[in-house]
RNA sequence: CGGGGUGUAGCUCAGCCUGGUAGAGCGCUGGCUUUGGGAGCCAGAUGUCGCAGGUUCGAAUCCUGUCGCCCCGACCA
């Protein structure tokens, strides 16, 4: 029973990342593939993940004046196509919907019939549906700004499909807002990009890079796309969301018009931003290791699982009551925007494979408690951020005078560790042959995890983008926010740059 | 849509080449023994072998067609 070696989780992250992936969330009961092609069943301790992010980020939407809103699944065609290079960027992943019934057929079986006049696209983002509700409600500069924001499903028909990472529909958060001025549009644009780096740092314990995106990376429409990249454990780059100023382009496209103070008819101007499930994605590739899933306590569904050990009928009695008066005093702790979250597993399971159960979902603390420790007043305390050998005892009292300290550090820990690793897979680059070194893997056939971060400077021409693409499947993730004005030469071209920015391999 | 692969128990797969009517491991159910690091033994349940034709006394196995899925490319939050 050599167990001293051995992972919950087969194959490890050096081993095959994506494979080490799958099996995480499959081991953590996050989500599963369903029957439909490129969709996922989202399971309990998956979607409570989902709630929590979702009851953070409304808070602090709610908190900066916007407003929860509902609109259709379905867009009209020619609403769709109002906006050329929205089209453009769309128009190859969309679902269609062509008629609104089903018949009996000659094969047996049902066929479509009943054809729409008017096919109906499943939205895969909805700016056009919005700005026709816009261009209605907005007629006087006393209107605006108008900041709205949906949470729903979306469907973009992608070709290969991961888990939460890229699926076909996936659930996400679309604020939606007019302006009546560049500025206050460009303020809200980056305002939203803060709401999201603060919340994917803080909540979630990811480290990331915020800045602008090229223009070939843009937002199909946008005449800014803002975003943040986080850096996985494989070292491959992972955009975790956007937030889009979109000028006044889709406002001329849904002719979202308004008075101004002088009389003057003027296009409104327009910010779209959104984060999805693919955050849940981001949290297991950032955290997890070899033993599954590792949850940040502030997202966790419940911070702390009681283990009770149920020896015999004799001591089964006062174990529970022990644990269950245990359990309560925890759940009246502060804890984050609420209270600690607790479960209690009594399932009659052996005490080993109970422990790796919930060591698998991540669950960011582990609480064994048997008689001998009911006699002692204590426990035994196992945190997921540490090996599960080192767990060991603590006092009832000393536990709860601190329990909340320690999930704290542990948030705190998890993040920092992510950054050291962010930090120190980000290089310098200033040669072209070291720029092509860093990104091609030593062993071709079967290439082990390589690369990461590449500062070096860039011309700013589209053209280094596709060869660098092309040669290396590496792109320009962010041009960084925090970057500091320098002197340097295009690693590829040796034009003069002014700046550093961040190439990657991405997801 | 181009190239490759695959479909057999809830899951992972063997069996196919060389036809004889279905297997393993894991999981599941029950019993006994265990229990502070993923238990052991025993007993059980589970399948129109993707679908439709064909060859044959007989097809998971051979042939034809068809559908689904996976991997690699182009596209992407």
């Amino acid at each position: 029973m050599s167990k001293k070696n051995k992972t919950a989780i087969s194959p490890t992250r050096d081993e095959n990342y994506p494979e080490w992936y799958q099996q995480v969330i499959r081991a953590a009961d996050l989500a599963e593939n369903a029957p439909v092609r490129g969709c996922m069943i989202i399971k309990p301790w998956g979607y409570a993940l989902w709630e929590n992010m979702q009851a953070s980020l409304d808070k602090d939407f709610k908190k900066t004046g916007h407003k929860n809103v509902y609109f259709p699944l379905f867009i009209p065609k020619s609403y769709f196509e109002k906006e050329a290079k929205h089209v453009d960027g769309f128009a190859k992943e969309c679902a269609v919907v062509t008629h609104s019934r089903l018949e009996a057929s000659s094969e047996g079986g049902l066929a479509p019939a009943g054809e729409l006049d008017e096919p109906l696209i499943v939205r895969p983002t909805s700016e056009t549906i919005i700005g026709e509700a816009f261009a209605r409600w907005i007629q006087s500069y006393r209107d605006l700004p108008l900041l709205t924001n949906q949470w729903a499903n979306v469907v973009r028909w992608e070709m290969r499909t991961r888990l939460f990472l890229r699926t076909s529909e996936f659930l996400w958060q679309e604020g939606h807002t007019a302006h009546a001025t560049e500025e206050e549009a460009m303020a809200e644009t980056k305002q939203m990009l803060d709401i999201y780096v603060n919340f994917v740092e803080n909540m979630l314990a990811i480290p990331v890079i915020p800045g602008r995106k090229t223009e070939s990376e843009r937002f199909p429409g946008a005449e800014e796309t803002l975003t943040f990249e986080a850096m996985m454990q494989d070292r491959k780059a992972l955009q975790g969301g956007t937030s889009h100023f979109l000028g006044q382009k889709f406002a001329k496209a849904s002719d979202i018009t308004f008075m101004d103070k002088d009389g003057q008819e003027q296009y409104a101007w327009t910010t779209s931003w959104g984060v999805t499930t693919r955050m849940i994605g981001a949290m297991v590739m950032v955290h997890s290791d070899d033993n599954g899933l590792v949850l940040p306590p502030r997202i966790a569904p419940s911070q702390i699982v009681i283990l009770p050990i149920l020896k015999d009928d004799e001591t089964k009695e006062k174990v529970l009551e022990y644990c269950e008066s245990l359990k309560a005093e925890l759940e009246n702790k502060a804890f984050g925007d609420g209270f600690l979250n607790v479960e209690m597993d009594t399932r009659d399971l052996r005490g080993g494979e109970k422990l790796w159960h919930w060591i698998k979902h991540g669950i960011p603390m582990f609480l064994e408690i048997g008689p001998r420790d009911v006699d002692s007043n204590a426990l035994v305390v196992g945190r997921r951020d540490k090996d599960p050998k080192e767990r060991g005892p603590q006092s009832r009292e000393e536990f709860l005078s601190t329990v909340v300290d320690q999930l704290e550090e542990m948030q705190q820990g998890l993040f920092d560790k992510a950054k050291a690793f962010q930090q120190e897979h980000t290089v310098r680059i200033d040669t072209k042959e070291e720029f092509y070194k860093f990104f091609t893997p030593k062993n071709k056939e079967k290439p082990e995890i390589h690369g990461g971060f590449a500062l070096a400077h860039w011309n700013g021409s589209a053209e280094v983008e596709e060869q660098i693409k092309k040669d290396l499947k590496v792109t320009i993730r962010v041009i960084p926010n925090n970057s500091e004005a320098e002197e340097g030469k295009c690693v590829i071209t040796g034009e003069p740059s002014k700046q550093r920015v961040v190439f990657a391999k991405a997801y």
